[in-house]
DNA sequence: GTGCAACGCTACGATAAAAATAGCGCTCCG
DNA sequence: CGGAGCGCTATTTTTATCGTAGCGTTGCAC
């Protein structure tokens, strides 16, 4: 599959709104856990793997191609790892994580 | 598919870390756009329909479902809306316009 | 009170994406 | 020369998503 290209028809906007081609290309499944675990740092493919749990590394190699053609990943001697884009966009999903404890006390409370 | 729930084994994390769980229900398809579309206001089923532009209603529909379970998307008299809980995720989310711009233009830029 | 249009969905078969598992070719070390 | 670990690929099975048709309902205009 193809990483979806701002300015041209992507899921969500035919006219392709960057942030829709973004949704797409993050949506996918294990692309911001992907993101998440290389924040801290490079890894490499077998590393990533464990770091992720329950990844096959038929798709953790399909997700990196993805996020290495949108650079957003690259890969150097140490492994893969964020690209500056990559960081930048990485500070922006950092927050989600405490938004995230908060969210998870909110639906364990209500499921009671 | 039932709604990934923080504390229990979720995609990325046995131990059910509150952002893997955010990431696998926010990685499926069409979620973040309907987050999206929904920030500026509540919509109808086909008001949501049509501002996705590609979405089918079967899709559409059970995306909803989880979002209303996970409690981040609620159904008032006015349609559709953000909960506090998913406006507070969407002023996370926000920032991303703004990433993606600038991205876009990297990609746009490295692809000649 | 009866069409007719639009709405919120549901059903279902087709297609595409992801998961699970096995294992190949390579390098590094003892 | 093993043997272990690596980066990945191949293949099959399972699951998610798509696309389309259309049902039951409501709100008008007539």
């Amino acid at each position: 599959m193809a990483i979806p290209r701002p300015g041209k028809p992507v899921r969500g906007s035919q006219s392709g709104a960057p942030i829709m081609a973004a949704f797409d290309l993050l949506g996918r499944r294990w692309a911001m856990g992907i993101i998440w675990n290389l924040s801290s740092g490079p890894a490499t493919f077998r590393g990533l793997q464990a770091a992720c749990e329950t990844i096959s590394p038929s798709i953790l190699n399909r997700r990196l191609k993805d996020l290495r053609e949108a650079r957003l990943v690259e890969r150097t001697l140490d492994g893969y790892q964020l690209t500056e884009s990559g960081s930048a966009l990485f500070r922006h999903l950092h927050p989600l994580g405490d938004w995230a404890i908060g969210w998870a006390r909110l639906v364990a409370d209500e499921e009671e």
